[in-house]
RNA sequence: GCCGCCGUGGCUAAGGGGUAUAGCGAUGCCUUGGUAAGGCAUAGGUCGUGGGUUCGAUUCCCAUCGGCGGCUCCA
């Protein structure tokens, strides 16, 4: 497709969505200007998977406003008009927007550089300050639709106005668009909220908003996740302790969380004394650092706990589990020596990767550095930063730099996992900290005798449970595997004839340790299929007069709709049991 | 927290100034049926909560709580 650039030239371009996506935010404002004279614009850019076009009106949007919209921008589109650009010296350029009323576009252009080129794009009576490129005529877009309206703050700052965004999406053709918008509905149906509640894996309630109850099949999940948590953590040396989950506000002034993270922190009253509830897990693990003096001999110590943590997050952002009040940690604290910074970053690194991998999870890495609001020398953070760096690059991670994300103590190392709609959510960590060490006065005994500062690493693998179970969740679309499905087994009786004999299968399976469920209702079989199918249960065995004849043999169908025949029960929890202990 | 939208029996929804409707589910009875929904019947709702307007509110208005989509923030 031909694309006209902000010089003024024509060139064909590689990448074509992001420019019909581009033209159609263009073609929206336009639409939104024709029907609401007076709404002042603001941004508008293409982005993943649309555009997005922000507005300053009086009294905001309604959803009847978009279907209007939508169809001014057809109309808009069927007139075809020719888009042209030319560029305006500064001075004219913030003339020229604030005799239109452009409050927002004078702004972006005063933080232009001195030397910038100030170039426009101009459709029929529409003009907007933009750097293109755009395509030719408005017909280029052929297939758009508005989803959504929302607040967004000007420039992201909530210090600023609320403005209206509309998003919407567009496609190079109606197959596309359509393809698109059916992957909208197909994530809609694994969203982890929806399958929690089908499925019986967890509930929000009214009474405790952002604090996850979880039902006692979420409640498997999380069990064998924990585990297989352990198994791993026992294999790579790690101690396993637990700390309390109130303890006293000295402990929260020492550590920095008070000054640095009070606004997040629930606190309460004990015999007169402020106490709070943790919102992390270091410092407890700091106090049991120091029950004993430790020697050089003795780091790296890896001391992992999981532990029940409370944040107070803005109620706007609470989300399913992704985003809770309360959340376990799977966290560990690594005391060790200058020279083993890196060999244990290294080491957690790996075991994130161990575990994403055995959930065919894709992730992306992210460093974050420095926030305004921390602690501790300039030196340490750079240290830090660069043992960090240090860790990925040796490994050969890719990995973008996230400026000014890092915990109050320390860079860190995130790891984002995406869920159903492609949106990432951050999971693992690995935090580097000088400070809570000397916050603490951590010690050991060198080999010289004298005394020495250990360095700490705080990290996660699954991050919270909650998280990663929502994710899990999105990812199988509740057809979790076998190892992990909180029911592994349905017995379906075919008729009353069978309710003997489908009961004794039904023992066996529990006496081998398989999680199955008994179906002896006077259902029909197929319905009992159909009740198996929707709860997502990995195998159904269906038991009738044949299976009890012979008494030795069960007739196994997956959620797949394979029908796997007939199987010798002894066979059949053989290899129930070699999944769970493989974990495929 | 902010902007917009939403809140009807266990679930999914329809309705709308005159105390409400369906499907699924539940319960009971009939049916004993071989790979995704057998039939009949019954029960279940102070329409999120609190105010206001009105002869009358679930419906209109205000507030509040909760949810959804974003923004800000973050595991």
């Amino acid at each position: 497709m031909k694309a006209l650039y902000a010089d003024g030239t024509v060139k064909e371009t590689e990448d074509e969505l992001p420019v019909i996506r581009h033209t159609a935010s263009h073609i929206m404002a336009q639409a939104v200007q024709r029907l609401y004279p007076g709404t002042k614009l603001a941004i508008g850019p293409a982005i993943d998977d649309g555009f997005y076009y922000d507005f300053d009106k009086e009294g905001g949007f309604s959803p009847e406003d978009l279907d209007a919209i939508e169809a001014e921008m057809k109309k808009i589109i069927k007139e075809n008009l020719k888009l042209e650009t030319y560029t305006l010296p500064r001075a004219e350029a913030i003339d020229y927007l604030r005799s239109r009323g452009e409050d927002y576009k004078v702004q972006l252009v005063e933080d232009l550089p001195e030397d910038a080129p100030i170039s426009f794009y101009k459709q029929g009576e529409f003009v907007d300050l933009c750097a293109g490129p755009h395509a030719l005529y408005t017909k280029a877009v052929k297939a758009f639709k508005l989803l959504s309206l929302a607040g967004a703050y000007w420039r992201g700052d909530e210090k600023n106005k609320m403005l209206s965004r509309i998003y919407g999406t567009a496609f190079e053709s109606k197959e596309k668009l359509e393809a698109y918008l059916n992957m909208l509905e197909e994530a809609k149906k694994r969203d982890h909220r929806k399958l929690g509640k089908e499925l019986g894996l967890f509930a929000i309630m009214e009474e405790g908003p952002g604090f996850p109850f979880f039902l006692p099949n979420g409640m498997v999940l999380k069990n064998t996740l924990i585990d297989y948590w352990r198994g791993l953590h026992t294999r790579e040396n790690y101690y396993e302790i637990s700390t309390p989950i109130i303890l006293n506000q000295a402990l929260w002034l020492r550590s920095g969380h008070w000054d640095h993270y009070k606004d997040n922190m629930y606190t309460t009253m004990i015999d007169d004394e402020v106490y709070c509830v943790k919102p992390m897990n270091c410092p407890g693990g700091m106090l049991v650092y120091k029950t004993e003096p430790r020697s050089y001999r003795d780091l790296p110590i890896r001391m992992g706990e999981l532990g029940l943590v409370h944040r107070h997050e803005k109620s706007g952002t609470l989300h399913g589990l992704f985003r809770v009040r309360c959340f376990t940690q799977d966290d560990a604290h690594i005391f060790m020596r200058p020279d083993q910074v890196e060999q244990e970053i290294e080491g957690v690194v790996r075991l994130i990767d161990e575990v994403y991998s055995k959930f065919g999870f894709k992730y992306h890495v992210e460093l974050s550095t420095r926030p305004e609001d921390s602690m501790g020398s300039d030196e340490d953070w750079e240290n830090a930063t660069n043992a960090l760096i240090n860790a990925l690059t040796t490994m050969g991670l890719d990995y973008v730099v996230n400026e000014g994300d890092g915990a109050f103590y320390g860079p860190k190392i995130d790891f984002h996992l995406e869920d159903c709609l492609g949106r990432t959510w951050q999971c693992g960590t690995i935090q580097l900290d000088f400070q809570m060490p000397q916050r603490f006065e951590l010690e050991y005994t060198g080999s010289d005798g004298e005394k020495h500062r250990p360095i700490m690493l705080h990290r996660v693998i699954f991050g919270s449970i909650e998280r990663f179970i929502g994710i899990l969740t999105e990812h199988y679309a509740g057809r979790f595997p076998v190892w992990l499905a909180p029911v592994q087994v349905r017995v379906l009786s075919v008729s009353e004839k069978s309710f003997d004999y489908a009961s004794k299968v039904a023992a066996e399976l529990k006496a081998a340790g398989i999680r199955m469920e008994l179906d002896n209702s006077d259902n029909k079989i197929g319905y009992k299929i159909r009740e198996a199918q929707l709860q997502k249960i990995p195998y159904m065995l269906v038991l009738g007069e044949k299976e009890t004849a012979d008494g030795t043999v069960v007739t196994v169908r997956t959620r797949e709709g394979q029908d796997l025949g007939a199987l010798k029960l002894e066979d059949f929890i053989a290899m129930v049991r070699q999944e769970t202990a493989d974990r495929v």
